[in-house]
DNA sequence: TGGCAGGGTCATA
DNA sequence: TATGACCCTGCC
């Protein structure tokens, strides 16, 4: 695969936090099925976003010179598309942590409730199942994964999920409506919702604003107000790969390749 | 060792 | 639309 950085986008982004190094390779159970970031079958090649250029990416950040130097030196970073629901729970549980933290807490949940599959000698442990998580006890959720009030989004988000939500329809639906449709789950604000049209529904429109991009488009593109707002603006300004864009600039900044 | 901040959301007004 | 509460912990 051409110019993939699988220890940047699977391990150092922060847009999955279950794939883990072991020996010289990262690894994690996908859908039910070990995979490692060397697989270039259909399924990983779409996973690792394989089948889009994003040379073309740096021209349509021409417009703004520190957009264009974050996405090119951070060449090789990829933007997952994730399967739904993964990337659901895992950005339910992101929710005001840090990113040791939301690592720890997806484990700790998968260990718990997900279903354990071994490779070369370690432990690897699946994303629970929507079943699993709603006939799960809040209590000793919180006392076991000590994920504290977030217990109570994933077992309401997964009821709703078993109720019927149309989770699998989601990325086929116009932008903002399918937006609108994630906000409705329990612990998905405007945020999280972003996060999961963008790393699990392909949506590269979605624009995540957290407090890394806040301040970065507060310094970097003197957009300020409610998050709403600078999501609003990104889009307007940095077009309908404006997502693409987010993925380098955060890291770019949370990594201090950035200013603040 | 204390205290802040973390890929925010919800309830309330 | 704006404010405060919230589980817990990584890190300075």
């Amino acid at each position: 695969m051409r110019d993939f950085d699988a220890g940047l986008t699977l391990f150092d982004s922060a847009q999955a936090f279950h794939w883990r190094p072991i020996g010289d390779e990262f690894v994690a159970v996908v859908n039910g099925h070990i995979m490692t970031a060397a697989d270039d079958d259909d399924f990983a090649r779409d996973y690792f976003d394989d089948f889009r250029d994003y040379t073309k990416l740096i021209d349509e950040c021409a417009d703004f010179p520190i957009a264009k130097k974050a996405v090119e030196m951070l060449k090789g970073l990829r933007v997952l598309n994730q399967p739904t629901w993964e990337a659901l729970i895992a950005f339910i549980l992101s929710a005001n942590n840090n990113v040791p933290r939301i690592r720890s807490l997806v484990y700790a949940c998968s260990r718990e409730y997900g279903e354990a599959y071994e490779y070369k000698g370690e432990i690897l442990y699946g994303f629970p199942s929507p079943e699993k998580l709603a006939s799960a006890d809040e209590a000793e959720m919180q006392r076991i994964t000590r994920c504290g009030y977030r217990a109570r989004y994933l077992i309401q988000t997964a009821r709703s999920v078993c109720d019927g939500f149309p989770l699998d329809e989601i990325k086929n639906m116009p932008f903002d409506e399918a937006r609108r449709m994630l906000m409705t789950l329990m612990g998905v604000g405007g945020k999280v919702a972003d996060c999961v049209l963008l790393f699990g529904c392909r949506f590269s429109q979605a624009f995540p604003v957290d407090v890394w991009v806040e301040r970065l488009m507060n310094k970097w593109f003197s957009v300020e107000g409610s998050r709403e707002h600078i999501r609003r603006e990104a889009v307007r300004l940095l077009g309908n790969n404006c997502g693409l864009i987010q993925q380098a600039l955060f890291h770019a900044a949370r990594t201090g390749l950035i200013e603040l």
